[in-house]
DNA sequence: ATTAGCACTCAAGTCACTCGAGTGCTAACA
DNA sequence: TGTTAGCACTCGAGTGACTTGAGTGCTAAT
């Protein structure tokens, strides 16, 4: 389709532009001397790839720029497979290093990440969907407070301070977080909702007196909706760039950073390899002149989280891929590591 | 000093700056009928609250809007102790409506403030130096790994997940934590360093075995030195101030949002009343040209908090001071009652 | 197939000009 | 003596003409 020298082209120009940001003209093309062509040659080649979709102009008598089409074709085909980027030994010494506790590691891994590329990184926690009940607890403060605290066999602790109503006197409570534990121990949270209904509930009916209340309020403060949590480093980076000089812009990438929800949602979906995601091609709004690179990470076999990062069209997608590529690996192997061995 | 005139004009001057962002000129002031001069007369007195400092034009020929000097006194004399906002009932009723956790009520007292006004809130957490260890606990995951969990008399929970060394043998473990306990319980978390080392690590050198190794450990595990913690919302609402319209201003301003110390440190000194900090009376750079309001909060007699408002030198001073104000006493009251009584 | 040459385009910068909101000052007025 | 009308002056903001230069598209020559 493309010949050898439209696809090197294409390349130089888009190197050039990512690097620059200013629209890249036939004569320095020319210049540079990796296309032993003289500007007229190469300016009817661009035209070509103009008409082919891969190239766009500023306004009519301006240099070239990348169009979607163009990045996408340089993302699939024209950059090569880097080496490993060598950045990436610091998170493994990290992990390796030892003292730090898996919160740490992956809030680390994104600090990392955003200052190495200037972009804004954001990883996902591990889906929690498989993780079990360790344990229940409660652990009285007053006689009217106590708090909840939730143990996963992963470690993830959850809390809740409440106050103990009235209605509830203290060794009910006892009791029910006795039975609670017995019944929940080892239970997917994610079912948890279901067999506190169907089990549960049951159960405490015969023991607990003034059981109707207290149902309620214990689902309440043992339940828990918490999906996955969200790592987000250098949000301010992408005020760098020079795409975003448009206070507009810089809002509505703001306002959905503040929206946790639509960010996971965003980057859920990508479980198979790393994915880029340019421009347009994307669902979201808010991000619609954004590309977003994402590679999962595996901490156990059904524990898998995302790394992502964040930046203009106009990316370094050799350098962030080869990055984020070396990064998923790592986290993989040494999370693996640190979950399963002693140092 | 100031005729009663002269104060008018101020008044009238800041209050309509404040509402449109557009300097304001004598005309202006005179057709609008509060003040029953001509145009000219009101100059004269302009040009005079120029000389005293309190007025500033943004050209030679420009209507004036305040100085900073003239917010000063704005703020301390022009703004008539506003009734309590009706708005501070929302928070007042979420408090005493029952089920919400701590936590959640002073994030949602944070959201509701930053949406009331278009700045940007952040409430500062109490100081924990007062508060004492209630418990401390590990749960172990697996033969290499477990969770520590400290637990203060105030409802905070801290935890850590840690792989257990091989040096260190189980019933080990079991054992300082109970020599912990014993000896931690009631101390005051500003303190758990120092009695940590003094006193329980001479105990534990007489019951455990591999007592070095253990000690550093144990002590990086349970020694925690997170002093307060942070509540943002509405980071982004500044975008809306047409003063901020320039990528640099913006971007030194999430960059200092983003350093978590220099907040803190911000926020720290203020524990008596409403504080209003104009432009350069800041000592932050970063917030230079913005007014900081700070209010304070009380959990418990040695637990207190700050509330606070970031926006920019023209900030609707007299809906916010009354603003914070109501909801500091509101946010007092209802803590208070929270933590003692049932509802 | 490649290239040199040339007319053409357009963003960006500069300059001169206008408009209008607003000021400062002076002189007249109550 | 305090107030006001009047008027010349200032300056930002907007507008339109002009220039410059980087870059293109096309054509004709190699």
């Amino acid at each position: 389709m493309l010949t050898e020298r439209q696809l090197l082209i294409l390349q130089v120009i888009t190197d050039e532009f990512i690097e620059t940001a200013h629209p890249v003209g036939s004569r320095a093309i020319s210049k540079k001397g990796t296309i032993p062509y003289s500007a007229a040659t190469i300016r009817n080649e661009m035209a070509d790839l103009e008409e082919m979709g891969f190239l766009e102009k500023t306004h009519s008598s301006s240099g070239r720029i990348p169009s979607e089409l163009g990045y996408r074709y340089y993302v699939d085909h024209l950059i090569a497979p880097n080496p490993l980027h060598k950045e990436v030994n610091i998170i493994k010494s990290i992990i390796e290093d030892g003292f730090y506790e898996f919160e740490q590691i992956v809030q680390m891994s994104a600090e990392l990440l955003s200052e190495l590329t200037n972009y804004t990184s954001i990883i996902l926690g591990p889906e929690l969907m498989e993780t079990k009940l360790k344990q229940l607890q409660i652990v009285t403060l007053s006689p009217q407070t106590a708090v909840a605290i939730l143990i996963t066999d992963t470690g993830h602790v959850e809390h809740r301070s409440f106050k103990v109503p009235s209605t509830i006197n203290p060794s009910d409570l006892e009791k029910m977080v006795n039975i609670l534990n017995e019944r929940l121990k080892g239970v997917p949270i994610i079912h948890m909702d279901e067999i506190f209904h169907n089990e549960v509930a049951q159960l405490m009916k015969l023991y607990i007196r003034d059981y109707d209340n207290s149902y309620a309020y214990l689902k309440d403060i043992f339940v828990y909706d918490h999906p996955v949590k969200l790592y987000i480093s250098g949000k301010s980076n992408i005020l760098m760039q020079p795409e975003f000089n448009d206070v507009g812009k810089i809002r509505t990438f703001f306002t959905m950073m503040e929206d946790e929800d639509e960010i996971i949602n965003l980057l859920k979906n990508s479980h198979h390899g790393i994915k880029v995601t340019i421009g347009n091609e994307n669902k979201v709004e808010a991000i619609k002149d954004l590309s977003l690179i994402t590679a999962p990470y595996q901490l156990t076999n059904d524990q898998i989280g995302t790394i992502a990062l964040i930046g203009p069209t106009r990316m370094e997608y050799r350098k962030v891929i080869s990055l984020l590529n070396g990064l998923s690996k790592e986290m993989t192997n040494a999370l693996y590591k640190w979950s399963q061995y002693d140092e």
